[in-house]
DNA sequence: ATCCATGTATACGATGCCGTATAAAAGCAG
DNA sequence: CTGCTTTTATACGGCATCGTATACATGGAT
């Protein structure tokens, strides 16, 4: 018993996300991903009943791994609110890995309702770090639920905004924003051109 | 001469950006279009010399229809900058036509370099009218330019983002960021939860 | 050493799509 | 009506992909 898995599951798994993140869905095609790992797609059929099941599983594993895995480590490296949430957006947002797979998931998430309920999971536990965040310094329910969405949205719409900044940079732009959004009012942010 | 033309250009080209809008680049197929339009691809390859060809056409209307007619038709309604930049954004995002067109094309852009360059065109016109706005009540340029950008992030990242808001409606929420992000700093906004 | 389960290669038919070639049809000019 | 031009239908070869069937290979179990 026991033979040696030479491509297992996971492996095909791994293939689909990435092939996702370059190309999106469309691009998840099983002999493509077999000329990927060497091989042909002789093996596929042994782990997944046709492509929709690879599919599923890459959105499983894409599920589990951008939220419990990165709760899981949040918690675990403890922190106050705030450095909670810039870990959380590093941790999925500055990762080479899962960056392009969350954007084609939205992307995906247009044209599918399954794909969409999946979104919906996962941006729900990230929007309720973000509340528990703005509202160690923000006491106005309505006013944490506006300034949580701007930031998610930031997070999100910058990497799909093609606009340049004149002499600045995206990220000093961004880091700007963050300010505006995520400071304590000590520095009145509101009185825009007064702050600084 | 002058034979009645069925099927012009125009009508593949709006078949085609149909296409992009539900399906993204990859449901642009041209078979499927003609389909679509109640015929062979018999007549395709009289206007246009591939698949190709035809994408380049339906980035070209996206982009003056999204640019050229929108701003003319801001120019020539007048008004102040607030009203102005209320028009753009109800012209282009509140569009059932424009909406999942500029949706896809940002999905898009994400793979393919010359989508890319258009759409930082489009975006570099749209971000203008954003900083003429929001300098109309901000000195400070570099506030301005964060303001713009997260103005714009939200306009489109609120359409990929799929969290609920507990007892509110997305509308709402949206409201009150706008407020954050453009109303007069008579509002005091930059203090959170003494607001309104 | 032999057997067997597992993973793999290969071949197959079916489908969908591309781009081309060629013939049919439809409207206008004379 | 006849002829010309433009548009369309049809048929074709080629390619990519799917899912299946079947035979080969590999490595542990006996």
């Amino acid at each position: 018993m026991v033979a040696v898995t030479r491509t297992p599951r996971e492996r095909w798994i791994e293939q689909g996300l990435q092939a996702l993140a370059v190309g999106g869905p469309d691009a998840v095609r099983v002999e493509a991903l077999a000329k990927g790992l060497g091989v042909t797609k002789g093996g596929f059929y042994g782990f997944f009943a046709d492509r929709e099941a690879l599919l599923e599983a890459m959105l499983d594993t894409w599920e589990r791994e951008s939220t419990d895995e990165v709760l899981d480590r949040i918690e675990r490296e403890g922190g106050d609110a705030k450095t909670k949430i810039q870990r959380a957006g590093v941790l999925t947002f500055s990762s080479d890995r899962l960056l392009p797979i969350d954007l084609a998931v939205r992307d995906w998430a247009r044209r599918d309702e399954a794909v969409a309920e999946r979104l919906r999971r996962v941006d729900n536990r990230r929007m309720e770090l973000l509340r528990e965040m703005i509202g160690t310094f923000c006491s106005d329910a309505d006013e944490v639920e506006a300034r949580s969405l701007l930031a998610f949205c930031v997070a999100i719409g910058a990497h799909f905004l093609a606009a340049d900044h004149g002499d600045r940079t995206r990220a000093q732009v961004l880091t700007r924003a963050a300010d505006l959004l995520l400071d304590r009012p000590a520095r009145r942010l509101g009185a825009p051109g007064e702050a600084r």
